[in-house]
DNA sequence: CACTCCTTGCT
DNA sequence: GCAAGGAGT
């Protein structure tokens, strides 16, 4: 009886996971372990948004695994003895991951190599979290390591062969004596926010069904920034209006991998998921095969083609892995500036210490700064547009350090992802792959383009939700008496003085 | 083939 | 203003 392991880490599911595929089929048994980890915990990164989620996305697991006749086996403590731990009481000969870029995945990859050679064990390693595409495809030309703008990446990632999904297994056997803690439980963890999403692998598909249903795909990307012609939605993130918000809210799910983002860019482009590229594949001889192309989804259907909507959320999926390959280059931009420009930010003291707490409980006196921070309280999540706009305000409004926001962020969001945040967050503050290090966004202009009729705020900011369109993202202009009324405060800093200190510290420190 | 020059297009 | 890629040297 041989036995492998599937060590479960952000790909938390059972359809097209090529870990679990490759331990189910190099072994009659598979033990499909998840660990705990000790380390992410004492990292203060098992924030309480993240580990409700995790715990559904597990509890899911269990059950998708149960009816195919096996289960999760959870342990706890450190990933490479525990993984070698149960090699050890399973006789297990190969383990199986999934690779990751963050500093912290790549030390623990060696780590688990070394802890599982000791127990007899080999580690094999699989594109089952990062990319989209045949690890390899999208590897810049002249010598690079990595892309650092985003354009030419895309380029060469829409162009690039995709990985083939594959479908969920249909039978797991599991070693009877592995033994497991019991699993957590998401409704027991405290501090969670009160509109936080449901995990796992079902809610997931559910999610992802649903937003394509309601036609969503076919309007990503259109709405709100009055964008027109061919690429248009080049400005907004591919989803332009914060009060309608069209966007796919896939994120924490793509984070823990109970969504295959290699699945999601082919229904997404109404791809049958049998070939790749068309006319790119390596397996079929003859181009274009008819039965290929008959297999479209309905994604696909009534318009020739996938439609600029599907491109564009595409391109959000290009993103994630357009920040991991630079993270993979580059491990530190995680903590130090991508591109340095001398900033010396403000101390968290004083004056700037007050207007960071402000920042962070969503009271700057800015609408639209405010409704996007409260709405990252209250669900743990907040829209994508919305995000670069509070960076924005905190590191060039308020001239405050990014990585003070990144950790605000990453102490909330249930999708926080090192690589996505931190590299979002060094593009805001104009430290990271942005060429235009000294973009201030204006948070005024911003809320009329990206939220024209106030909805956004009157949602998020209820001091404010009695102020009808697009005056609610002005309230210092209501006359004396409503302003008495409002338990709302004054903007806290002005933008014309603000924008000044900004650019005067970048160009002295040039 | 390494290097510079030039065009293109921006989260 | 600058990355990327291609043409030219």
């Amino acid at each position: 009886m041989s036995v492998s392991i599937a060590l479960f880490t952000a790909d938390l599911r059972l359809r097209d996971n090529p870990v679990l595929r490759a331990a189910l089929a190099g072994a009659d048994e598979v033990v499909p372990l998840f660990v705990l980890d000790e380390a992410v915990a004492a990292a203060g990164f098992a924030v309480p948004n993240r580990r409700a989620f995790l715990a559904d996305c597990l509890a899911a697991l269990d059950e998708g695994l149960r009816e195919r006749g096996g289960r999760l086996v959870l342990r706890a403590g450190d990933v490479a003895r525990e993984t070698a731990r149960a090699a050890r009481e399973c006789g297990a000969r190969e383990a199986h991951v999934a690779a990751d870029v963050s500093g912290y995945a790549q030390r623990r990859e060696e780590r688990l190599r070394a802890a599982l050679a000791e127990a007899g064990c080999a580690l094999r390693v699989h594109d089952a979290v990062t990319c989209v595409l045949a690890p390899g495809a999208e590897v810049p030309s002249g010598g690079r390591d990595h892309f650092a703008v985003f354009t030419p990446y895309y380029r060469r990632w829409r162009a690039a062969e995709w990985r083939t999904p594959l479908g969920a297994p249909r039978a797991v056997r599991v070693p009877e004596g592995a033994g497991s803690l019991e699993l957590p439980r998401g409704d027991r963890v405290e501090g969670v926010s009160p509109g936080l999403a449901a995990g796992g692998e079902r809610a997931g598909r559910e999610r992802w069904a649903a937003w394509r249903r309601a036609g969503a795909l076919r309007a990503y990307g259109g709405s709100g920034d009055g964008n027109s012609g061919a690429g248009g939605s080049r400005r907004g993130g591919g989803q332009g209006d914060l009060g309608a918000d069209a966007t796919s809210r896939l994120s924490p799910h793509l984070h823990f991998g109970t969504l295959s983002p290699v699945e999601l860019a082919h229904e997404a482009l109404g791809r049958s998921g049998k070939s790749g590229k068309p006319g790119k594949s390596v397996t079929s001889g003859e181009s274009g095969k008819v039965g290929e192309v008959s297999e479209v989804g309905e994604a696909g259907r009534g318009g020739g083609g996938a439609g600029p909507g599907a491109e564009a959320f595409v391109r959000q999926l290009a993103w994630r892995d357009f920040h991991r390959q630079v993270l993979a280059a580059r491990p530190d931009a995680a903590h130090a500036d991508y591109r340095p420009h001398g900033d010396r930010w403000r101390r968290e003291r004083g004056e700037a210490a007050r207007e960071i707490a402000a920042w962070r409980e969503g009271r700057t006196g800015y609408p639209v700064i405010d409704a996007a921070m409260r709405q990252l309280q209250y669900e743990g999540w907040m829209h994508n547009r919305a995000r670069l706009l509070a960076a924005s305000f905190l590191t060039k409004t308020l001239y405050a350090d990014w990585r003070t926001g990144a950790a605000h962020f990453l102490a909330l969001l249930v999708d926080g992802d090192v690589a996505n945040n931190q590299l979002n967050w060094q593009w805001a503050a104009g430290t990271g792959t942005d060429t235009r290090p000294n973009r201030v966004l204006n948070p005024l202009t911003q809320a009329r383009t990206y939220d024209p009729n106030g909805d956004y705020v009157r949602r998020w900011v209820p001091e404010l939700s009695g102020i009808g369109g697009a005056a609610v993202h002005r309230p210092w202009q209501l006359d004396e008496a409503a302003r008495a009324e409002l338990e709302y405060p004054e903007p806290i800093v002005d933008l014309d003085e603000a924008r000044s200190r900004f650019r005067a510290a970048r160009s002295a420190e040039e």
